[in-house]
DNA sequence: CAGTGAGCGAGCTTCCGCTTGACTT
């Protein structure tokens, strides 16, 4: 290797923050520089303690990262032996505190030439524009992270100790698994409170003659003789009177209109609408697909070469691409499609307020890259993934497609002389645009309105009737969210980030606070008791507007206009007063309460609940201790009818233990009950501290 | 080892956001 050179000729130190991208700036500067990845945060607060003096202007107690010891060492011993070094991390509030942190844990303050650098792309080009511009660490957005960092803090270290002394132990609170809970929380109280209502689709079926052949097509019911707007069917009464109508009616052609729209393309993705998409197209969890792009961004072997990384990084909130990836698109485009198919360069803009746009939109790193000449080296599961990135990134530069929209409406002169109107739509695509590389599927609760063509037709034509139909309908409850519907939410309230989307529902889902019903989420007995509870005592952290207004008051911190201590004084002071008279006031939740009930009984009488025990979930009757009949089949397994083959058995043999229908089991359990407490009292009379090791000495040999 | 388990004796639990490996089961 070239260590003999390196030791010789002094080399700058570049830092960034991950590997992949070491690699590909290492390759744009040249080997008179060496770069380093930080990996994320080298420095955090402790993980054990609050670590913060509240007292002392909220002093924070930083700790290096454990498993980043030998990292930090190098990166000293690095920066040693360099003229200068570069603090390259991502140019946002996090990467500007990444860097900052660099530079305590790892002494950087003494190197002479220390230097900020920022670049939104990793290109040639833009990589060398950031390095001939440098600046210092912007102490102020450095403040604004550590504002935010200590209030989460603040927040999960407080309110989580509440919920262990009210509600149950080892539960969690914070502001952003707590807002998601809720949300899932209200959407079951909606669901629970929808009536559904009635209502009737009516429609025709017509017949055209045109030259020598004869078309069918459906015309909706638009307007009802003697009601004013949308035609209104909500009962059996009226659709049979205005079916009867309709079969009775002659149809003449009262107008026709034809429109021409124009469909964009969608932007390019950002973290979570490729978490969704990947959701709807392939059924990917978030984290699977994040699991997939990393893999396409640290690098694929495409036959013998090096590893070649085929998207740009995929956590960001940006849908902005480069100017080289522009051009690239633009001249692909040209030739695989034609010039008609491209209008030049389309920048999109992000929607959500919150996004700090520290990186590119997630894109193929190059437009040649082709799916079909990637093929042969992905798996599937990166090719569909892979495929998707490249087809939406393209297709987000291609011309709009051109669609001729036709309504006809139709009037319907019964023979008793009430006159309704029907409307038949049909859209023909004129030029095909973006379409003609692609198309995705919508969301699943929209309605898809495909190319139907509805034959030539002029005013005043008279038009067969073959059948009218009228279908009972009723309006349904709103669905529960998927884990990729409940993404997009919390992302259109700017809670979270691209990098934590995939890990909040799996907090909320370890804590048991929701069950997954087919992919969607149902909130738990457990789930909905600590919603309610925090909503009612902390409904200021429970809104969905918290992290909004934590993020504008962020921003005036980061812009100088507001001090970071406080702004940590304005909310830890009401908030804590707040914690000390729930802590003093507010009656603990009842355990009752917070069990899930089962479909089964137990012979008693009594609803058996879902307990969860150190080896899973478990049977057991809602009147233990009473009553001691306990089951070891999961109930969920046993809906899906995988029951055992002695299930029979296990289920009686259970039984005889029920206290209520069984006498003898009951004196049984009170005799072992009489035992156990004599045991203990003795046991604890004689040594009373040895009692508690002995019993954790057994929990651990039992694992 | 058989067939548990279930937060009231003590001490533990907990946050969000940034980023990848890996003592071996």
């Amino acid at each position: 290797m070239a260590r003999g050179a390196s030791s010789l000729t002094k080399r700058d130190l570049v830092i960034v923050e991950s590997p992949a991208k070491a690699r590909t700036v290492g390759r744009f500067l040249g080997d008179k520089y060496v770069v380093k990845a930080s990996m994320g945060h080298v420095r955090d607060l402790p993980t054990g303690a609050l670590g913060i003096d509240v007292e002392n202007d909220f002093a924070p107690e930083y700790v290096n990262v454990k498993d980043r010891a030998t990292l930090i060492a190098e990166i000293k011993r690095a920066a040693k032996q360099a003229d200068s070094v570069y603090l390259a991390t991502d140019p946002d509030r996090e990467g500007e505190a990444i860097s900052w942190h660099l530079v305590e844990a790892a002494d950087l303050g003494k190197v002479n030439n220390l230097k900020r650098v920022v670049f939104h792309e990793i290109t040639d080009s833009a990589v060398a524009e950031a390095f001939a511009d440098p600046r210092d660490i912007d102490m102020e957005l450095v403040n604004a992270q550590q504002a935010r960092r200590l209030l989460d803090r603040l927040v999960g270290f407080t309110l989580s100790p509440v919920l262990w002394k009210k509600v149950k132990a080892g539960l969690s609170a914070g502001r952003v698994q707590s807002v998601a809970l809720r949300i899932i929380v209200d959407r079951e109280r909606e669901i629970e409170a929808f009536k559904p209502e009635e209502y009737w689709v009516i429609s025709v079926d017509l017949e055209t003659e045109a030259g020598t052949r004869t078309y069918n097509f459906n015309a909706a019911l638009s307007a009802v003789a003697g009601q004013k707007g949308k035609p209104v069917v909500d009962n059996e009464t009226t659709a049979t009177a205005i079916k009867n109508d309709l079969d009775s009616a002659s149809y003449i052609v009262s107008s026709i209109t034809r429109r021409e729209v124009r469909q964009r393309p969608r932007s390019p993705f950002t973290t979570s609408t490729l978490q969704q998409q990947a959701a709807r197209s392939f059924r990917f969890s978030a984290q699977r697909t994040m699991r997939i792009a990393q893999d396409l961004y640290e690098g694929i072997e495409l036959g013998s070469s090096d590893p070649v990384g085929l998207i740009t990084y995929m956590r960001t909130d940006s849908v902005n691409l480069a100017q080289n990836a522009l051009d690239e698109a633009e001249a692909f485009i040209r030739t695989a499609y034609g010039p008609e198919y491209t209008s030049g360069p389309k920048r999109y803009k992000t929607k959500s307020k919150s996004a700090q746009e520290a990186h590119e939109a997630v894109r193929p790193t190059s437009a040649e890259n082709t799916p079909e000449k990637v093929a042969p080296f992905l798996s599937s599961e990166q090719l569909r993934l892979y495929t998707m990135i490249w087809k939406r990134t393209i297709a987000s530069q291609m011309t709009d497609a051109i669609v001729d929209n036709t309504g006809v409406e139709i009037e319907a002169t019964a023979s008793n002389g009430n006159v309704h109107t029907v409307r038949a739509t049909g859209s023909v695509i004129k030029f095909d645009g973006f379409r003609k590389l692609y198309t995705e599927i919508r969301d699943e609760d929209a309605e898809d309105e495909d190319n139907k063509q509805l034959p030539a037709m002029n005013e005043g034509d008279a038009l067969e009737k073959k059948s009218v139909n009228a279908d009972q309908k009723f309006t349904q409850p709103p669905p529960r969210f998927t884990e990729a519907n409940l993404i997009r939410f919390l992302e259109e309230q700017g809670i979270g980030r691209p990098s934590t989307y995939a890990s909040i529902v799996g907090t909320i889902e370890r804590r048991q606070y929701v069950d997954r019903e087919k992919t969607r989420f149902k909130p738990t007995p457990l789930g909905t008791g600590v919603s309610d509870f925090l909503t009612q005592h902390f409904s200021n952290i429970m809104d969905t507007g918290f992290t909004s207004g934590m993020e504008s008051k962020l921003d005036s911190v980061a812009e100088g206009e507001q001090d970071w201590v406080e702004m940590l004084r304005e909310f830890f002071g009401p908030f804590e007063k707040r914690v000390e008279d729930t802590l003093a006031n507010a009656d603990r939740v009842d355990h009752k309460t917070l069990v899930q009930k089962s479909d089964e009984k137990c012979e008693g009488g009594d609803n058996l609940v879902i307990r969860t025990g150190r080896y899973g979930k478990f049977l057991s009757c809602g009147r233990f201790p009473e009553c001691r009949v306990t089951i070891s089949t999961r109930p969920g397994a046993r809906a899906t009818g995988e029951v055992k083959e002695n299930w029979e058995i296990t289920w009686k043999t259970a039984m005889e233990k029920c206290a209520i229908v069984h006498p003898e089991a009951a004196a049984a359990v009170a005799a072992e009950a009489e035992a156990k407490r004599g045991a203990r009292g003795k046991r604890r009379s004689a040594n009373g501290k040895t009692a508690g090791k002995s019993k954790r000495r057994t929990k651990a040999a039992a694992k």
